[in-house]
DNA sequence: TTGACGCGCAACTTTTGGTTGCACGTCAAG
DNA sequence: CTTGACGTGCAACCAAAAGTTGCGCGTCAA
């Protein structure tokens, strides 16, 4: 029923640059802020607030590597967001098939009235 | 791999308030601007703004009845958007489980080393 | 018919995603 | 060892979005 608690992570997520910034990450192991905006249409500074917001929760970690830093996605968060994900689509979906079986339970009333 | 397209159906679903807007009409079946409001921590104009945005998307409908503007979800839509929900999941669920089982692999060759 | 209710419009603030500009550390080549 | 290139961080600024208050207009019922 889309608890508050989750707020933090959803919103982490729901920003389409961020997801994209995730899907960058996976596919390349790690990745800088450099790196990141070299493939996406944002400069790499928007990257680092990004950077920071997905640190702040957590699905992200930075390693300083030198001169650079390196970021990296926190496996088990990230599964614990797309748990909180499917939650609220399998909550979403629930009502969705209990309002089409009521739906057809009052049509089938109707037929053999 | 999060493609753009569903970056509509997205936005909209990733407010919180649109989410919890979103549960109250599936809870009750309808509702007003006004009857939002009253069960939700924000003003009816807030609520009436993100009625526009929903209706835009497509994820709800508004029917005049009187004097009131009664609002309605559309089913199809938001289950369309739950199935975008659920693949960004499963693409990320996807990788997870590839870097798992490499990681794995790599400990296995490790063992007989 | 008049008051209460629901809605819409307009102006304003705050937050957030994005930008440009600049200064500071770090590494590698001369 | 010095110098230039590279990566980062900080600060000021801009625009869009979420939220607020205030007001006026239609509609329904007592």
């Amino acid at each position: 029923m889309t608890a508050a608690v989750d707020d933090d992570l959803w919103s982490a997520v729901g920003d389409p640059t961020r997801r994209r910034m995730l899907d960058l990450l996976l596919a390349d192991g790690s990745g800088t802020a450099t790196s990141l905006s070299e493939r996406l249409p944002v400069t790499r500074q928007a990257i680092a607030k990004h950077l920071v917001v997905l640190d702040r929760a957590g699905l992200v970690h930075a390693a300083p590597a030198g001169r650079e830093k390196r970021y990296r996605v926190d496996e088990a968060q990230l599964a614990r967001a797309v748990a909180q994900l499917s939650s609220v689509g399998a909550a979403w979906d629930a009502r969705l098939r209990r309002i089409k079986r009521i739906a057809e339970t009052i049509q089938r009333e109707k037929d053999h009235q």
